[in-house]
DNA sequence: AGACCCAGGTTTTTT
DNA sequence: ACCTGGGTCT
């Protein structure tokens, strides 16, 4: 018996099972905490093991950074770290970036190509909707943004979309601006050498599609594929897949149906629902034993997403015990509820001793963490509250990865119009507008227009001094970002020091308090830079800014803020994947979950899904908390009870309405004596 | 360029 | 109720 045979220890009979069929495709429908990581990462040591395949024809992808991370870490404690190194793990993203920075001049591209943000996209949008006239009429950036991203996500190019039938004036009109929106974008992408997000994925099929010699030697190098969170992927993923798998057929997909909550970012679930319509001869494995949550949340759980038509049948069992029911208070608006929510807790802490890690306050949209906060913050509980803004998005971060990327890309035009002028070097629109129209007439980049304005003395002298200033800056260091005469961060930081960066957010900022954040925020990019270039063996400035783009978290304080500090609020979709001891549900109403437009659009079983994410994000104990009114676009608003709670065995709830009641009679009463802080707020609650 | 005002809208967000 | 974005005025 070989060695290899002890990645197969500990698995039960279908987790082994997908494990050990490793030819062919292969279906594993893994339900909520099913063990579906362990079986992914055994399933790539038991190939390796085996000798069927050297780690460099191993592919394995995931939909975040953070879960490839985790992935080859854990890989890497099978394997060995050399062997974990060696095979291919990453996102859809990251993997189609990596073959185009090798190949995309096969598509008239430059490979220096820069990543469109989705905030460069929409300013580019903003751009593109003012020179065609069609903003105004009920269109505006932000829709064709989201729009043309669903688009490229099912497939769809500004000629197939002409294409469509449209069914009334009003949707044809749309169809037409649309269309005229899209493929000027596109062209204006092309034009900065700029690729957004989706078309990495797009132009990569179409690199395969139009070069079969590249695509072969693909097929060549992966012969297996597993792909994680198949639940999830979208039409020109799967079209991906496709191809890649072609000839080996050595697929193994691991998903779940039942947890597919991105159907509104072209998520397809019928990808997952139809795989043996693609694949006749597909091995479906079902992994319906639970390690995570009691029997009770599984029965609630299983009550829940029984009612949703289309999905594979499957039901969750543990062998964890019943547990304690689930259970459910009735409070008066939004205010009572995180009230009751944090008493709550502090109750159950009383009785059980746990920590403030174990818990998790769950709700559907971001809107509804506020109360929560302030009556967190006012018990002095410590809490961390996830999602929000992003990083990269902010001002004067932007600002510098702007600089960056025309560093990086000379043509890419939204960065280059965002810091011509910033710091105010006196470049304004009549400058700007005679260089776009060299631009235009003579095929130049914005910079060599610049240069050419200066030449023929086109603008005025202080004009004509800052465009100097400006190309200046922009020509020594893109020759010292490539020469690499010092650390990418000490270039950087003269860089930040040389166009006087500081000064111009000393200038701008309104208060001391709110330079001394920005100035962190550059800060905070230098350091991202310095600790890219700590970690890798070749820095070069492109793989550092396709790290920026491809992953969100890449520039914030180290790894620190990932361990979970104090109580965890996010939203249900950002908690998929996560598990806690106590999970808090709020706002068991119709209109926030089941959310109002759901229910318009008749998207109903994908809210569904998110109940019953929710849910089996439990491991000991959920409670659900239902408000009678709650302030809603400004109104208070009286609620109804969310459907998807009368789905739940009404024998797996004890509702706690008394405490409603007390709290509603309270505010009725004499003026409620301010609760004191009764310590000071926590340090840390960003 | 910066301050001010009004209108519109208002989920979720792995990359 | 609140925030964003765009437009206008100084």
């Amino acid at each position: 018996m070989s060695s290899h045979t002890r990645f197969l220890d500990g698995l039960n009979p279908p987790q082994r099972a997908a494990v050990e069929c490793t030819e062919g495709p292969v279906l594993v429908l893994a339900g909520a905490g099913s063990g579906k990581t362990r079986v992914i990462t055994r399933r790539i040591a038991h190939i390796i093991g085996s000798g069927l395949a050297d780690p460099q024809n191993l592919l394995a992808v995931t939909f975040t950074n953070k879960a490839a991370a985790e992935m080859r870490e854990r890989v890497a404690d099978l394997t060995g770290a050399a062997s974990a190194r060696e095979i291919t793990i990453s996102t859809f993203h990251a993997f189609c970036l990596q073959v185009l920075r090798r190949h995309i001049s096969h598509l008239g591209y430059r490979s220096n190509f820069t990543i469109s943000s989705e905030g460069d996209s929409h300013t580019l949008l903003r751009r593109v909707t003012d020179e065609l006239g069609v903003q105004g009429e009920s269109f505006d950036a932000r829709t064709f943004q989201a729009a043309i991203s669903l688009a490229k996500n099912t497939g769809e190019t500004p000629d197939t979309l002409r294409d469509k039938p449209a069914r009334n004036a009003t949707e044809e009109k749309y169809q037409q601006h649309m269309t005229d929106v899209y493929a000027k974008y596109e062209s204006a992408l092309r034009a900065a050498n700029s690729l957004d997000f989706d078309d990495l994925l797009t132009f990569t099929l179409r690199l395969w599609a139009e070069h079969p010699g590249l695509l072969a030697a693909a097929q060549k190098q992966y012969r297996y594929v597993m792909v994680d969170e198949y639940q999830d992927t979208n039409a020109v993923q799967y079209r991906l897949l496709r191809a890649l798998v072609g000839k080996c057929r050595n697929l193994c997909v691991v998903g779940d149906d039942d947890q597919s909550i991105y159907g509104w970012r072209g998520a397809d679930v019928r990808n997952i629902l139809e795989f043996e319509r693609d694949f006749p001869d597909a091995k479906v494995i079902t992994l319906d034993q639970n390690y995570r949550s009691t029997e009770t949340i599984l029965a609630a759980a299983n009550g829940v997403i029984r009612n949703n038509s289309a999905r594979r049948e499957k039901k969750l069992w543990s062998s964890l015990g019943k547990g304690r029911p689930i259970d459910h208070f009735v409070v008066g608006d939004e205010e009572d509820e995180a009230r009751e929510a944090v008493n709550w807790l502090i109750q159950i802490r009383q009785k059980t001793g746990v920590s403030l890690e174990d818990f998790a306050i769950l709700y559907r949209s971001n809107l509804q963490s506020r109360p929560f906060e302030l009556a967190l913050r006012q018990a002095g509980v410590p809490y961390q509250v996830y999602g929000g803004q992003d990083f990269f998005e902010r001002a004067e971060v932007k600002d510098i990865i702007s600089y960056l990327k025309v560093i990086a890309n000379p043509r890419d035009e939204t960065a280059f119009l965002r810091v011509v002028n910033v710091p105010r070097r006196g470049i304004g629109d009549v400058t700007l507008h005679l260089a776009h129209e060299i631009c235009r007439t003579e095929g130049k980049s914005l910079g060599m227009a610049m240069a050419a304005v200066l030449e023929r003395s086109m603008a005025p002298k202080n004009t004509e001094y800052g465009i100097r200033r400006f190309l200046g800056v922009i020509q020594r260091y893109r020759k010292r970002f490539r020469d690499l005469d010092a650390p990418l961060d000490v270039i950087a930081r003269d860089l930040v020091r040389d166009i006087d960066y500081l000064d111009e957010l000393q200038r701008t900022s309104r208060t001391p308090v709110q330079y001394e954040a920005r100035a962190q925020n550059v800060e905070a990019v230098i350091n991202a830079l310095a600790t890219y270039a700590a970690g890798t063996n070749h820095p070069r400035l492109h793989a550092f800014l396709d790290a920026t783009h491809l992953n969100s978290d890449a520039g914030t304080e180290s790894r620190q803020d990932m361990k979970r500090d104090g109580v965890s609020l996010m939203t249900i979709h950002s908690a998929k994947g996560l598990e806690f001891p106590f999970v808090f549900i709020v706002g068991m109403e119709d209109g926030s979950l089941p959310h109002e437009r759901s229910i318009t659009e008749g998207a109903l079983d994908e809210e569904r899904r998110l109940f019953y994410v929710a849910l089996t994000r439990g491991k000991r104990h959920v409670t659900l908390f239902e408000a009678l009114s709650r302030t809603r676009h400004g109104r208070e608003r009286m609620c109804k009870t969310s459907r998807f709670l009368a789905e739940i065995p009404p024998e797996l709830i004890v509702c706690q309405v008394r405490a409603a009641r007390e709290m509603v009679e309270e505010r009725v009463a004499p003026p409620k004596p301010k609760p004191k802080p009764k310590r000071r707020p926590p340090r840390k609650t960003l």
